[in-house]
RNA sequence: GGGGAGAUACCCAAGCGGUCAAAGGGGACGGACUGUAAAUCCGUUGCCACUGGCUUCGCAGGUUCGAAUCCUGCUCUCCCCA
């Protein structure tokens, strides 16, 4: 279908200007023409699309790669757009089966509300509660939870929604389809999930939910459902998966591979900058505003080949400035060159202190030291960790397990290159 | 409903009466080398004491001088057939 009307110019680029900046780390747009005519239409009309976006609370945190979704529904707020944070506070109690090879646990109501709550304060450091429309209106975001809709559901429309997907589509994902082939087990209630999350999207009139590409498959089913309820299909925008620290598995908190949004400034730096290098470019497409541009690419590239290290630090400066500003973020990179180019960590050490009762001679022998300052997790740790060399006193290597550390005068002790403190005793 | 297979440490996986705290790999941690990158090499990888004890091989019992290994029951999973 052609455009039926002559489109002003003056709207024709404002929609290029839109896109261009929407496109950016996205792998799927379903239907992609459809968001240009939409767009358009909203911008013509001076109405705002509805822009959806869910998370289930599973955990406390978020972290980085749930902000390169996060940071999309920014973009469409700045642009004018509205949007639509959906707490899962039903679903997480189900358990999104998406790009899992195992069943999830299935979570009570009260840890699900528990983490809601932590949940929405973190999203905020990246969407703004603040929404100013195309046509200048005032708005704010638009928070639901679905544990509003679902909770009440009646049984019959429960079964109703159900009868709307089939098991041969249900198994036509690749994840059920490993899982099978595998002989793992898969629940019938992992089957209802993509359902709900597309029911979100009816209650809600999403013209655009975002995800991961690991999403598309419920996104998809959020479009028949409206279809069928005749709402028009929601356009699906599925962002690229940012992988976690180990450069392999995607982003999660259960793998530990994550950079946590309330870490503290030195944590996101020292994070970001263990990330392999050949992730670099990736990271910076996905949580960045740098090398936007098309010969910024090319910078970006020679940039990491003349000088990758430092082409990093800018990276972890820039990623730790938007979530605790720039001069923490300055702070942070001036620290980190310090401990870990210069190797002085005397200057940024934390004082731990030590109970004068704890401590009955003002000595204490090393391996409980390590435990009592959480640096290892058993006697057993402590003790190998100190027979491979791994502990330093005062600079000094300490290789005897049998030492009774003086704590008389403070003493600088690290255990192995990232965990070290001043140890007094008061 | 019938028949078969299986459950081993963070994960995969060997072991099928003693020499098993349990091979091998992955991961993780520490060390060397570095840029808290990659690659490589070395070491460690149940807990507590120190060359001894305790707990661990789905759960509960039993046989045995002795069990991850044999028997019984239970729980869970997968496959084939209906």
């Amino acid at each position: 279908m052609k455009e039926p009307t002559a489109v002003d110019p003056a709207l024709a680029r404002e929609v290029q200007r839109q896109l261009a900046i929407l496109m950016r780390g996205v792998v799927d747009c379903v239907a992609a023409d459809d968001l240009a005519r939409r767009l358009a239409a909203a911008l013509a009309a001076g109405r705002p699309l509805r822009v959806k976006l869910g998370f289930d609370p599973t955990s406390s945190d978020l972290h980085v790669g749930h902000a390169v979704v996060l940071r999309k529904l920014r973009q469409f707020q700045d642009l004018g757009h509205h949007a639509i944070f959906i707490v899962g506070g039903a679903t997480a109690m189900l358990g999104d089966p998406s790009g899992k090879d195992k069943t999830r646990p299935t979570l009570t109501r009260e840890q699900v509300e528990r983490n809601a709550q932590s949940y929405l304060e973190q999203a905020f450091k990246v969407v703004r509660r603040e929404e100013r429309y195309a046509d200048g209106r005032a708005g704010e975001i638009e928070v639901r939870n679905n544990a509003d809709w679902f909770l009440e559901l009646r049984f019959a429309d429960f079964i109703r929604l159900c009868s709307k997907m089939t098991v041969a589509r249900m198994i036509e994902r690749d994840n059920f389809t490993k899982r099978m082939k595998e002989g793992a087990p898969i629940g019938i209630h992992e089957f209802v999930y993509p359902l709900l999350q597309g029911q979100d999207s009816v209650e809600v009139k999403a013209d655009v939910e975002l995800g991961g590409t690991d999403q598309l498959f419920n996104l998809l089913v959020g479009r028949d459902l409206q279809a069928d309820a005749g709402q028009p299909p929601q356009i699906c925008m599925t962002m690229k998966v940012l992988p976690g620290l180990d450069g392999v598995q995607k982003m999660s908190k259960s793998l530990g591979n994550y950079v946590g949004l309330t870490f503290p400034p030195d944590e996101v730096f020292g994070k970001v900058m263990s990330v392999p290098d050949a992730l670099i470019p990736l990271w910076v497409e996905l949580l960045t505003d740098r090398f936007v541009a098309e010969q910024g690419e090319a910078s970006l590239a020679a940039a990491l080949a003349s000088n990758p290290r430092e082409t990093k630090a800018g990276v972890a400066e820039s990623i730790t400035a938007w979530l605790h500003g720039e001069q923490a973020a300055g702070e942070a990179r001036m620290r980190f060159d310090r401990v870990f180019k210069e190797k002085d960590v005397s200057h940024d050490a934390p004082e731990r202190v030590l109970p004068r009762a704890e401590v009955p001679e003002g000595k204490l022998w090393i391996v409980d030291l390590l435990c009592r300052l959480e640096f290892a997790a058993s006697r057993s740790e402590a003790r190998r960790l100190v027979q491979g060399n791994g502990v330093k006193l005062n600079g000094v290597v300490a290789a005897d397990d049998k030492l009774e550390v003086d704590l008389r005068e403070p003493v600088l002790l690290q255990a192995g290159k990232r965990r070290f403190a001043w140890v007094s005793v008061r």
